[in-house]
DNA sequence: AGATTATTCACCCGAATGGGTGAGATTTGG
DNA sequence: CCAAATCTCACCCATTCGGGTGAATAATCT
């Protein structure tokens, strides 16, 4: 079993040489460089073919997101693991964007760390709890929250009209509810009459009028 | 310190058991229910006011998924923690949106569970790292697409999107642009192969998720 | 208890939609 | 100039959708 080979991005000097002095000192990890800027570790990527990049994301000049986004298009093999100090969410989604496969807050232990490191050298992902909270409720809000309350809808309306916001077939809603495409086509015309429209696209489009941006898929 | 308090839902009995057994026997954790059904759930977490549910998702009747719908409406202050052996994408994305603070796959081991009961009752939230990975390769993909100037549309087709995007049908998109209906189906054809996508519905939402708001009719 | 509302489901019909093939006219790029 | 792409339109077919009627069940309100 040969160890996992390690790149450090970090401009702050002593974190940096902590995190190697921790690292060393654990069987399996091996730390074969350690870059300042976005700039350095865009250079030294090619070379050193590192298993696992930490990248830190507040650096001057390449951020480590965009050196993350330029690093992942051109070294694919190479995952990184963003290692920050950040809870904001733009930095979350950009560093995601961008390709990165985890995303850590700087005040995880070592045990976490080292877990993090093996997940993603193992072709999985992890985030900080505290982050992949952010991330699911920014999945949740994708629905409609505020406005639909006020909407003449029922409880059940509602479910079906989120999805139908979403572009879902009534087969599809069906299934996700549980009930019979007839009762969801039951639904969408009380639905389209209550609303005043005419078709599911235009339920999509009145949705996108009252709430800002959704999730997914 | 006082436990944490357990509700399991779950409709194989075995599998049930085993887990009381295995949190029994933990300090900090106290099972004070089961269930195994989601019908059963509704009206056990009423009464029993759990800290935390274990929910499987495929069960008979109301699935899990529902059930989470219907429990975090009624019950905001318990946290559900999804439970199940579906690697699927829409069973997640499902989870997320009825409101579940977790997604662990039942390989995961016992270790794993209980930091992640831990995370779910602190407020936080925890998913599998294969699942994590999955929502990180959506968001990649097809969860943040490219800008419309980056589509891969031709200017006759961005025409036609617009108005897609808006609700509008073949027809009236017909009139707008002055060609026939025949044509605008063509292009309606094209744009859903190009930006791989199944019904202008989800043309609709997709334009949702592209820009947060513009025209309105 | 009776009325209303919400939720569920069924059946039917015509219109709209998605998907495929083909094809002529025009523009654009090599 | 020729090839490729674009825009236009037509015809066909199967599925989905919008719309109407009716109805059983449960919950809620009066």
């Amino acid at each position: 079993m040969t160890s996992i080979r390690l790149l450090i991005v970090d401009n702050h000097t002593l974190f940096r040489q902590g995190l190697v002095s921790l690292l060393q000192s654990e069987p399996g990890y091996e730390v074969i460089g350690e870059a300042s800027s976005g700039e350095e570790a865009l250079h030294m990527v090619p070379e050193l073919d590192p298993d696992v990049v930490l990248m830190d994301v507040k650096m001057p000049g390449i951020g480590g997101v965009e050196a993350t986004r330029r690093l992942t298009e051109a070294n694919p093999q190479a995952r990184v693991l963003m290692l920050t100090v950040s809870e904001e969410e733009e930095n979350l989604f950009a560093a995601i964007q961008a390709g990165a496969r985890g995303y850590l807050l700087k005040n995880a232990d070592a045990g976490e760390l080292l877990d993090a490191i093996q997940r993603v050298h193992a072709g999985e992902a992890m985030l900080s709890p505290i982050m992949t909270l952010r991330l699911l409720q920014v999945l949740q809000s994708g629905g409609i929250p505020a406005p639909l309350s006020e909407l003449p809808l029922t409880s059940r309306e509602q479910d079906v009209f989120q999805l139908l916001a979403q572009g879902a077939s009534n087969r599809q809603i069906a299934e996700t509810l549980t009930i019979t495409e007839n009762t969801v086509k039951t639904h969408v015309r009380n639905i389209l009459e209550k609303l005043e429209l005419h078709s599911r696209s235009e339920v999509a489009a009145y949705a996108r009028r009252l709430s800002p941006t959704p999730w997914s898929p």
